[in-house]
Parts: structure tokens; sequence; C-alpha cells
DNA sequence: TCTGACCTGCGA
DNA sequence: TCGCAGGTCAGA
């Protein structure tokens, strides 16, 4: 659901909403949420700070407040709001985050799969890999990922050991573009393939930022609209629908127990 | 390396 | 009423 370009999506939408705003008061309504300290302490810490920046790696957010810093990751349903109103679910909005200038934005997360750490310098976020948008990943160094293991190469992006950021519709987006079965591994790719697989992931998850992101179930972006994504996916949830590229039925499986789209004719 | 639990809304 | 959706992590 919040893969790396419905996050990115959040985080360049909510920006302008809170920079350098000064909090006034911090609500959190689900303890446990939090992971390492209670509501009060969030509140009391947060309270009279201004968030000078949100830097996003992987799937994580990480509010800047120069010598606080809280990091939210998204679960599978959570999403961020600037208005309450535009909530489809106001009993599910967890933790309010108040400004002095009397706006305010809202964490909700219907599943409560969503976590909130607070840290006091800048977080190194352990196991997270390489963040392919944020940081530069070579093709060398992504073949070199590949080969160090020989798990099915479906799961590879989705590890976030390796790459961070990627999620079950990107996954099953960039393998079909890159035109690789799910159920090949990771150490049996050819140098070709490899350089497909690399290309796919980029140029899939820049076309999904640029659309706002996939709204398939709860994701919403911080004005309560949809993503435009969906409109351009080419295998996810098609299951039985025509391949855009040679009309063979789109089929879905299971993987590492997660639905996985593809098709059978234009993936070898 | 793989599986199931967590959690709740939604659709069949 | 029940199964499915899926990100993460503990446990097998």
């Amino acid at each position: 659901m919040p893969e790396l370009p419905e996050v990115e999506t959040v985080r360049q939408q909510l920006l302008p909403l809170v920079k350098d705003r000064r909090i006034t008061d911090v609500t959190v309504r689900a303890a446990k949420l939090l992971q390492n300290c209670d509501p009060e302490i969030f509140r009391g810490i947060l309270s009279g700070r201004s968030i000078t920046n949100i830097d996003r790696r992987g799937k994580y957010l990480i509010f800047d407040c120069g010598d606080a810093f809280a990091i939210f990751h998204l679960g599978m349903s959570g999403i961020f709001l600037n208005d309450r109103s535009r909530s489809r679910h106001p009993q599910h909005i967890h933790v309010d985050i108040e400004f002095d200038d009397h706006s305010a934005i809202y964490f909700q997360d219907v599943r409560k799969f969503g976590k909130i750490w607070l840290h006091d310098a800048y977080p190194q976020i352990p196991g997270l890999g390489i963040d392919p948008i944020a940081e530069t990943i070579s093709q060398a160094k992504f073949a070199e990922l590949l080969a160090s293991t020989s798990k099915n190469i479906k799961l590879f992006p989705m590890d976030q050991g390796y790459i961070a950021g990627i999620g079950n519709i990107y996954a099953s987006e960039m393998l079909f573009t890159a035109r690789i079965s799910p159920y090949r591994k990771t150490d049996q790719l050819s140098p070709a393939e490899v350089a497909a697989l690399y290309r796919e992931m980029h140029a899939i998850l820049q076309s999904a930022i640029e659309n706002y992101g996939t709204t398939y179930s709860a994701y919403q972006t911080v004005d309560g609209a949809s993503g435009d994504n969906q409109n351009f996916l080419k295998v996810y949830q098609l299951e039985g629908q025509p391949c855009s590229n040679c009309g063979s039925p789109i089929i879905k499986t299971i993987l590492g127990s997660r639905s996985t789209f593809y098709c059978e004719e234009c993936q070898a």
C-alpha cells in the first residue's frame, strides 16, 4: 500500500504545510503506535519545536525538529491528512499535530500497522538497504546485491534490507516491464535481465511518483485525493485481463504469502 | 528461508 | 459471515 512513491508523495505534500511551523500540541490516541516512548513524552518533546524538514528513507518519513526527530512508518493503511473532515474513518485518526498558526495535520491508520519512533539524533534506520530514489545505486552494485543471494526475484525488491521502499505492487510491475518471471532466482539472471530490472525499477518508481502514487484501497494524498498511478498499472490486480503486450490473460499466483501478478507469455 | 500474526474494512 | 488485502517481524 504505501510504498516508496506513496510515501514520497506524502512527504512532498506535507512539507510546505509544516515547514518552519512551531508545534503547539501533539495528541496520540493509540499508544501502541509509539515504539520507544509514551504519548506524554512524545507530546512533551515535540511541543514548542518547529519542523525544519521532512526526509524519507524507503517507506519511513523523518520529521526533523532540529534536536528531535519523529519517524513515522505508515504500515499498510497509514495516511496523513491536512483536514480531519477529509477522513473516511475519523475514528482511526490516532495522532494530531497542531501548529501555532492554528493549522494541524492528522495521522490516520485504520489497521494500526503504522509505527512511530522518537529520537534525539538523526536516525540511522537499522537494516535498511539502498533507497533507489533518494540515493544512487549503480547498476554494478545492484547486480552485486542480486548475485549475493539466491532468493526468488519477486521477493528481492520487497526485502527492505536490499532495496528500501518497494512493496508488492511495484515488485510485480517492475518484473512485468523487465519481462522477468517472478519465479526466477536472483543469482540466475543474465546481465541483460539485470540491466532491464535496474532500468525498470527506476522508471516504475519515478513514474508512480509523478502520478502521486497508487490508490488501491486505503491510500489517499494529504488533501484527501486519490493517486493516479492505479490507472497505469500493467498487471497488479488485473488477474484474467488481457496483457497489454500480448493479450494473454494476466495470471495471479501466491509467492511468499503475497499475491503476485504476471504474464506467462511475456515474462520468461 | 518461509510462515503466520498483527488489524480492520470491504466485497463476495 | 468469511476470506482477502499486505508491511513487518518473531518464530519455526
